[in-house]
DNA sequence: AGATATTTGTTCGTATGTATT
DNA sequence: TAATACATACGAACAAATATC
């Protein structure tokens, strides 16, 4: 009997660039000697010979680790290459092409932050010291008047996220608080959001702003049930009203 | 009254290298221009002198741009760089970076799959097609018999987590999916996770077998709340499991 | 199947820029 | 200021891949 076994993955006959092969052998180099951020990377690693490649190619695999976030590089003596820490910062960059083209839903992302968040809030609550209670009473201060102009309008909903993203930065799980921050940009980035964020919507500066007191409240008294609550009735609230204003801008769009 | 007003950002005084420049240069061309995956990228756009740059430092640019997962380049007669959508996968190599220093816990990971797992698998009820249906009992089929060797056990643990990994994949909420996803292979490279993997775990494999085959049950039946329910019992028993094994494993590493 | 044209990939020598001493 | 050590940039020639005839 013949095997009609078709295998899954028979082998990857890829036809690899050097300059890939090259950059995936150092960042080998790196976690296998165990090198750490801030350790210079070797010259003799890079050399043309070490390597067979010459310069352009090594200068090529080079790229594709700094734009990986795996390296910097800087000039003069003593320069050269480091490794660097990939930061939150630069990993949303790369992630932002993900949603480049099909771009997530309002729904979808809250799907997310309904759960998330106030799970986040949660595990705060208790936890604030003098800094992290200051940082977020400084967000608030930025919409604590009304907004004069569109754009001052427009920049105070921003900051309204910003509220959640130095909740999250002080998030004791980084992993929480680094996917918290993701659906915020992403949220931040949307197309459909930031059109009906232009839009002047005088009555939800006043709810968000109490909300996030109350939150503040609740996290230094150390209720950590209260906070989720409170925190999940936010989310929906603000999904609600997304999807609402969504729906009620296609329809505008529709009939012109 | 002067306002005493602290621009947040002056003005990035960065010295950009030619190379960065020219990528995001052509990155902002992509979508002016509004071109979309798999159209190409205009010859003129990279000749050296519209970009007043070399080939090399063209080529640098195309690098990053290909590391980013924005364009594909292929070689012949109509070759040239298309513009790609940055694959899930390519995605998450990218993210894998940004844990490869300061790895999460067992528990910061769980704590999140606790969360989304169950929403995952209760958004996946009665939407089950053939298709879907199929690829689910295909996964559990690798682990169906015991394993005979340590390599073997090693890779049923994987499949183990393949299961999850194609329920993801099948989730209509995208985003959902991909922070599974992403958990998923944050778990499976944990070092701390290879080590507990590696090691015989005779009852895990039947307890994961029992359910997955009740998953599929429930799904199939369209129960949404148990299909919930024992999707988040099941991260709870991973969980202890988990943390359990590590507990053993430090505290014997520190008696040797 | 084989020759050819087109386009990317690689090499090498050299020159320029930049930060340290 | 000058010398030094390193990254960055240039340009021309060559090699490899691949669609088309």
């Amino acid at each position: 009997m013949t095997t009609g076994n078709t295998p899954l993955v028979v082998t990857p006959p890829k036809r690899r660039k050097r300059s890939d092969m090259l950059a995936a052998r150092i960042r080998d180099l790196i976690s296998q000697r165990g090198l750490s951020p801030g350790d210079r990377i070797p010259q003799e690693w890079l050399a043309e010979e070490e390597m067979k490649a010459s310069k352009g190619t090594v200068r090529e695999a080079m790229k594709a680790l700094e734009t990986q976030g795996l390296i910097k590089t800087r000039t003069g003596p003593g320069g050269g290459a480091f490794v660097t820490a990939l930061s939150g910062e630069q990993a949303m960059d790369l992630l932002s092409n993900l949603f480049l083209f099909n771009q997530p839903g309002i729904a979808d992302i809250y799907a997310l932050r309904k759960l998330l968040e106030p799970e986040l809030a949660a595990s705060l609550a208790g936890k604030l010291d003098e800094q992290g209670s200051a940082a977020l009473q400084a967000t608030i201060r930025l919409y604590e008047n009304e907004p004069k102009t569109a754009e001052e309008e427009f920049r105070q909903r921003i900051a309204e996220l910003d509220f959640h993203s130095v909740l999250a930065s002080l998030a004791e799980n980084q992993l929480l608080g680094f996917v918290c921050v993701f659906l915020q940009t992403l949220l931040r980035d949307l197309t459909e959001c930031r059109a009906i964020y232009a839009e002047p919507n005088p009555q939800l500066r006043e709810t968000a702003l109490n909300y996030q007191v109350r939150t503040i409240r609740l996290l230094k008294a150390g209720d950590a049930e209260g906070a989720r609550r409170l925190m999940r009735e936010h989310m929906e609230d603000a999904e609600r009203y997304m999807l609402e204003r969504a729906r009620i801008r296609s329809q505008a769009s529709r009939e012109s």
